[in-house]
DNA sequence: GTCTATATGTTGATAGAC
DNA sequence: GTCTATCAACATATAGAC
């Protein structure tokens, strides 16, 4: 069982017209995340991808239409990874459920794809890219890639938590996501493989940002329906 | 007592040189938040401040310098709000201290200078700016900037919370960072004056966020001493 | 101190040969 | 499909008049 032979790539099924659409896909995605958009010219790109301006501009129109392609593709299974672990999250229930849900929602960024697990420190997810760089398109991209899965995420909070103020818990759902963001943005050292060869270090990082996650989450809707007495919060 | 006459603008003590240099930073602040490093031209920021390139560059030498520039003169309030609020934080002690030390951490992101007190969602925080944007003058003057005022909180969570692994807290302070950041970064609707004259609701949501964060940072280091035998978390 | 004019390089996108 | 050559517009920074 030959570990990757240069035939392996033949197999890729994504390449439609050759495989020029995917390596662009790829520099895409490394530069885009490396350095934000305005940072990155598509001459950085194609050299990457080891073809011309011009050959990128065929295939995708424009530079917005580029990034855009790569954000779907790139957020696909991320999405569909916390789906999964949703689901069997969602069998258990209290706050132990909460816990489930928050880390079926948090972890595959950090593990899948855009995460730490694809490069040191200093490399930024595309993820946070998402939440971060300025042009429209990518704000509307983000909607149109994350809005379901919230919406999904939401749902099962409701159910977990019980009665709670739907606004507070949007709220609370988007603060552990900053958590996320904040702690593959570059600004946790995270340990490299040679330093934590069993990976133990890494998990035990993950496990304490669930924690504070979730702890947060319970926290802010103990919060919300104890003080709040007309809008919906307090008829346990 | 008039509020804000045209004369008031000759007490501004900042102008050394004129108000040029002020309207160039106030300038940049704006746009730099708006739109980070990259996406905002010299050209953008000399337009708004009614004044020319190379005056920018006479006063201030490059487009990096003025960054700079404009960062440390915004956050130098900002991190002598937080300051001040730790002292009064750090007379209090056990859970409830913590909570007071993360208040003080958090709430003068989202009120002074650089967070939702200016501005309608859209528009960005400088402080997110500062975490986000890639070119390596901000990563150093980020460092500059704030590493003593975290050490100053690292060390008063690190008395408040007793004898926890300095490593877990440095985390834990960071993430609860994460969760403000995201919540200034436009994610988060916040209510317009329109809506909530008396900031009730605002209040409320920042009441909201910081439990989130200290709950947060309760579990996280509770967690450690608990799953912790050997590296100095469980010896109380 | 501030301006106009300019130097020098890079950008995203396109035209047209192959 | 992919290339080279080229476009007009933009970038940062500087020279020199006032």
């Amino acid at each position: 069982m030959p570990p990757r032979s240069p035939a392996l790539r033949a197999v890729e099924p994504d390449a439609s017209t050759g495989d020029t659409k995917a390596r662009l896909l790829d520099a895409v995605v490394r530069l885009f995340a490396e350095r934000g958009f305005h940072a990155t010219s598509m001459r950085a790109i194609t050299q990457l991808a080891g073809t011309s301006v011009s050959a990128a501009n065929y295939h995708f129109g424009s530079k917005e239409e580029l990034l855009r392609a790569a954000l779907v593709r790139r957020t696909k299974p991320l999405n569909d990874a916390r789906l999964e672990a949703l689901a069997e999250a969602e069998a258990k229930g209290g706050t132990e459920g909460i816990r489930a849900i928050v880390r079926a929602y948090i972890l595959p960024l950090l593990v899948a794809g855009s995460g730490i697990a694809e490069g040191a420190g200093s490399r930024r997810s595309l993820a946070v890219r998402l939440y971060v760089d300025p042009p429209e398109i990518v704000r509307g991209t983000q909607q149109e890639i994350f809005a379901p899965v919230n919406k999904r995420f939401n749902d099962a909070l409701q159910r977990a938590a019980g009665d709670v103020d739907p606004k507070a818990l949007d709220v609370a759902l988007k603060l552990s996501l900053g958590v996320a963001l904040h702690s593959i943005g570059g600004h946790l050292v995270w340990p490299t493989p040679e330093e934590d060869p069993s990976g133990s270090v890494k998990e035990k990082m993950i496990d304490g940002m669930v924690a504070f996650a979730a702890a947060g989450i319970i926290a802010l809707l103990d919060l919300e329906s104890a003080g709040e007495t007309a809008s919906g919060g307090s008829q346990k």
